[in-house]
DNA sequence: CAGAAAATGTATCGCTTGATACGCTTTTGA
DNA sequence: TCAAAAGCGTATCAAGCGATACATTTTCTG
């Protein structure tokens, strides 16, 4: 049989040991970049697969060859972003939280819920990276899609988790309940910059969200820390 | 001609003034609803005429007799939810604004915030009533469409600088810009909890989020109020 | 109670969508 | 080197989309 289509969906990355990829990977690397920005623009049905092939330079068909359709490619791109998401930010933080004592002070603590949010606040007021997964993250706990569970449990309940746990420390007596809603308010307020970022630089009449902009807000963010427990 | 099509897209409220609506206005009114919910739960793309049409009980042609086309009803839609915002926060909101002496006191901007707030929360958090439009917002703030400027404009942005206002008079030291990010954070994570409520309940373990649940939130939101200044 | 206007219903058009059948070209490995 | 696999391109399909031409029924007015 000469020319059957290939039984499994991809081929995936093989040799990808020695040097670079097999030389397809790149144009399925293209394909998943495209993807990210227009599911996370537009939505999964919003955004359609011509307009995705043409931005990665490839033809129709490739998506199919690649990811096996549109629904293939979608799940690819939560599990794209479920690695990025590891790499950038809960590797990092996992490394301090457990770098923490384990009882540490409130001090100590409240100066890792500082360093947490404003690794968050760098990543998602201060630069454009992330907008492209925010959209698609959001879209997909707004109204859950084939993706929703990998990205709940990978991406946003350790994140929200993390800050309520620093939350808990800096403040001992507060319930996990109580902890769990502000940690859960603090971080929306971030990853709402980084959603409705047009109208967050309209309405502040910003070029951009960068330099001493993004320092004004890591300066709110650790005020409102700061003023955690002083109630 | 007999059958011509009407001149005007709509025949809008006409005879609005003794008895009720001219029989139509029902249909048109059901055909809004529907709209709503469709485009604040799968956006503009998403949501088909036929859906729209089917949960409305009503034909495929009607949605251009009375609205022109998709996107003639898609305007109707963001002006439906200009007006609602209108008579359920702005009107009273800005009563309580005016009654407010012209340098109110710190405690006394302290409390008009909470009560903003508080209305806020009832609306966004402890109420589903709101979960139909502040999905169309959002979407139109995330990617603007055709009713970016008029949600903008009346609805987001008076919003969040009577918010930045309040807390302008209850730290008059701060700039106003600081009063804006310290808003702008503030009214988003509230408009978060509506925006991915399912997220919020699973995460927080709450089976909705009204009485003592809602309390718990609006305890911590009176609680960064009352922070405010204390840093 | 006519007759016009308003409202509803039927049928269909042109277009875009995701998908895929099928053939050609390039790369790979023995 | 040379077949087989991998990658890529062309052409096309069936389904669903928004829109609308046109016939029919209902409602209001004089």
């Amino acid at each position: 049989m000469p020319t059957a289509a290939p039984a499994e969906i991809a081929p995936l990355a093989k040799g990808m040991g020695a040097r670079g990829y097999r030389k397809g990977d790149e144009a399925r690397a293209r394909i998943l970049e495209a993807a990210l920005a227009a599911f996370g623009a537009e939505g999964f049905k919003g955004a359609t697969t011509r307009q995705i092939a043409e931005e990665a330079g490839v033809n129709l068909p490739a998506l199919k060859y690649y990811f096996g359709g549109k629904e293939g490619l979608y799940r690819a791109c939560a599990q794209e972003i479920v690695d990025r998401y590891s790499r950038r930010l809960l590797t990092p933080i996992a490394g301090a939280w457990t770098a923490l004592p384990p009882e540490p002070s409130p001090d100590a603590a409240r100066a890792a819920l500082k360093a947490v949010l404003g690794a968050l606040a760098e990543l998602l007021v201060g630069t454009r990276e992330a907008e492209r997964w925010t959209g698609f993250v959001l879209r997909e706990m707004t109204e859950p899609g084939p993706a929703f569970d990998i990205l709940y449990s990978q991406v946003w309940a350790p994140g929200v988790e993390l800050v309520a746990q620093l939350i808990g420390r800096i403040l001992p007596g507060l319930s996990t309940e109580a902890a769990r809603i502000e940690a859960f308010l603090l971080v929306s307020s971030l990853t709402s910059f980084s959603i409705v970022r047009p109208v967050a630089l309209k309405y502040l009449d910003w070029p951009d969200a960068t330099g001493e902009r993004l320092a004004a807000v890591r300066m709110i963010v650790d005020g409102q820390v700061d003023r955690l427990g002083r109630g």
